[in-house]
Order: C-alpha cells, then sequence, then structure tokens
DNA sequence: CCATCATATCTGTTAATGTCAATATGACAT
DNA sequence: ATGTCATATTGACATTAACAGATATGATGG
C-alpha cells in the first residue's frame, strides 16, 4: 500500500528514547488496543473492526494505518475490502506483558492525571 | 509516601482496555524512557535524574510521581533527598520487548504523525 | 462506464499532557 | 528557630492527538 496521509515522506531523525517511547505510545490508546485485540482472534475487515469499536469510519482508517506503520498490523487488500492482520507474535507478548503488569501493580495506575484520559466504560 | 498531586484521590472505575492503554501511555514518551533506562544502572536521587535528563526540576518530579503511581518505580525518602529505583523486572522486560520490536520492525514508526511528538534530537 | 460499496483524507473541535518558571513544603544542620 | 538544600505543587502556555462529519479516492459488478 501507498504511505497513508499520516505518515511523513521523510523521516525525521529521533532519539532511541523516542522510537522506544513511539512503539509504546502506538499501545497508549483504549481504541487501538482493543482493535489489536479483537484482531487477535483472527483477520477482519477494516468493516468488521468499525462494527466492532463503534467509532466513525474515518477515524478507525486512522488508527488502523497507525498501527500498521507502527509495526503491530499487516492490511491486505481483498477485493473491495482491506484485511488487517496481527503482523507478528511479538505483538501478543506485548500485551501479555502489559495485562501481567497491570495485574502485578496495585492498579494505582487508575488514578495517575498524567496518563489520564477520560472514559468512564467499565470493561465489556 | 502521600498521594502526589497528579494523583486522582478516588480512582475512576476504566475499562480493561483503557487500563492496558494507560500501562504503555506510562511508557510512551522519551523523557520517562530515558529515566528507566537510567535507573536500569541502579537507585538514583531526584537531583542526580534532573541532572541526567536536563528538564527542570518540576517537570522531573512529575514524571516521577507519574512512574511510581504506575508501577514502574519505587521511591524512598534518604534524609534530604528521595531515591528512586526500578520497582521489578517486569520493567526492563518490558523495555527489552520494545526495543526488540524497534529492531523487527522496518522502522517506520518514526514516520507515523499519530504517535509523533516533536523531538529532533539523535540519542545521546 | 457508471453506480455502489469500502476505504482514505480533510477540516474543525476539544481534551490531554509536556514544558518552564515561580512558589510552597519538608528535612536537616547549625 | 532559622537558613539551606531537595522535592513537590501550581499557573500559564503550547502541542499532541482523539474524535465526528464531510468529502475524495479506489475497486468491483453490472
Amino acid at each position: 500500500m501507498a504511505r497513508p496521509s499520516i505518515i511523513e515522506p521523510i523521516p525525521i531523525p529521533l532519539s532511541d528514547d523516542e522510537l522506544i517511547a513511539r512503539i509504546f505510545r502506538g499501545l497508549g490508546d483504549a481504541t487501538r488496543i482493543r482493535m489489536l485485540r479483537f484482531l487477535l482472534d483472527g483477520p477482519r475487515t477494516q468493516k468488521e473492526i468499525v462494527a466492532e469499536v463503534g467509532l466513525s469510519q474515518g477515524r478507525v482508517s486512522q488508527h488502523l494505518s497507525c498501527l500498521v506503520w507502527c509495526g503491530y498490523l499487516e492490511s491486505e487488500r481483498k477485493g473491495r475490502s482491506v484485511e488487517y492482520r496481527i503482523s507478528n507474535v511479538r505483538v501478543a507478548a506485548l500485551l501479555d506483558l502489559g495485562a501481567g503488569f497491570l495485574e502485578a501493580t496495585h492498579g494505582d495506575i487508575g488514578s495517575c492525571r498524567i496518563v489520564e484520559r477520560t472514559d468512564s466504560g467499565i470493561s465489556e
């Protein structure tokens, strides 16, 4: 696929710290986590993902581009649709480690305003 | 230590997806990554950390509070100073996995505007 | 080649959060 | 108790990025 609009034509040189931070920032949004966990069950088209997460199609498209260019997903056109799938096993490993970390802590992360984002919904 | 001001007095119930996203968002900033990597060498006082990262003392204090309440660091007062240290081995595991992921991808994450943050500095 | 379905892009709004500077609080030595 | 060093908090500001809605692009079937 061509470079989506959310992608810089020319990459800017970045520090190691910034690159690693971006790896994690790619996972730092509840919508993207939800998409990734949905796709752990198997490949899905964008339309199916839109139905699952309930956000606007445009926003979902951008999140998916982000996840692809960050290396978490692969995409492949299948006729009119585009199919998305988890790119490799490291993704599941990262999600597992994150979930394990959550369990191991006292859960105070829910109180930290620095990583706060208004989201009142209890897990489905 | 008492609850810092960046902490909600009463935690708001959050979805699993949001909690996991926050775990990763805690690692989604180059300054916090730099601090964590610095502390992998051993415990340091806040003053030493301020000298290392070169940001204002106030901002460093907030990042450290964030990292503590997210479960990445532990803090202990030592006389006038406060010593910070990596809380457990999962932290190093997460950082390693993130770095490994970075190597395994094509490095296109540096081009993704969604996880962009202006930071032109090449690694020190 | 045209209508339609699926996806991509653009525009504007809003909330989150990184930052510094200034100030307040806490611990310790004298 | 008081001055000083270390840390915490607050205020103001800029930037990032999530979001909906409108529109554009691309693929396919008729």
